[in-house]
DNA sequence: CCTTCACATTCGTCAACGCGTATATATAAA
DNA sequence: TTTATATATACGCGTTGACGAATGTGAAGG
């Protein structure tokens, strides 16, 4: 038992050899964020936000949930229990990082003012178990 | 206090995305090994294995040591705590992985007998802190 | 010195990646 | 049904990476 899936190792890692991933990433946490409010944050053109998305979708690290018009973001735990603990331990790593701290810092804000950053009426993201932002 | 020098996240992780070089790492674990080594329990020519060797000192992930003739590598743990845990812990992965216990499994018997191998007089992988190989 | 051995580096090629631009798709609104 | 909005995909381009083959380098031995 405890067998788990063979998780490919090598895809893993290279998608978390991206500064924009790791981004994307440490934006979504353990909530579900809309894309509009990564492209607002990181503020690169769109397509390049969309791109790094499906890129760590197709590698098994974040999974998508269409609400209308809008598409919502969230970090999946993979399979592999090694590769779950790695994922978790990044995670905590971009937690100290002042750049990364800034994003947050930044997501936080334009979730509580939607209006001043031209989200006007886009999701909140929402923590991931129940369906609300604590901060909002 | 504690503050750390900032690492290069993105060149970390994309040293570890290839499987080669996960290999390699495995295959050093605690120890100090010889190149001519993985040169023979990776199978492949020589310079790939130069190659891949060099990405992973240049991300300061492995360094190397001459004696005479030879190279000795060894992981070095980054400086970053973040970093070096996680490096840990894929070490710990690849541990349970079936293809790399192989790959140490290959070691082992090299080591013990290196005259099957064509390495014959070649420096035996030494734990990093004493200065003899345990299974020899 | 010249050779041999162990390893590193260079070169040319090909595939993958990241980017910006343009365009396509899907849902909602008018 | 047309239009707008949110997001995804396609295209072209420059860069990086991995590879095999050839060559370079540094140490030891004759």
């Amino acid at each position: 038992m405890a067998r788990q899936t063979q998780f490919d190792m090598e895809q893993f890692f290279q998608a978390l050899g991206d500064n924009t991933r790791l981004r994307l990433l440490n934006l979504m946490g353990d909530q579900e964020v809309c894309v509009c409010y990564f492209v607002e944050i990181l503020g690169g053109p769109q397509p390049k936000i969309s791109r790094h998305l499906a890129y760590l979708r197709s590698a098994g690290i974040v999974s998508a949930r269409r609400e209308g018009k809008w598409m919502h973001y969230r970090i999946v735990m993979p399979p592999h229990i090694g590769a779950s603990q790695i994922l978790r331990q990044t995670l905590d790593w971009l937690k100290e990082d002042k750049a990364m701290v800034a994003d947050r810092a930044r997501l936080t804000r334009a979730c509580c003012s939607p209006a001043k950053y031209a989200l006007d009426g886009a999701p909140l993201p929402a923590t991931v178990s129940e369906q609300n932002c604590e901060s909002c």
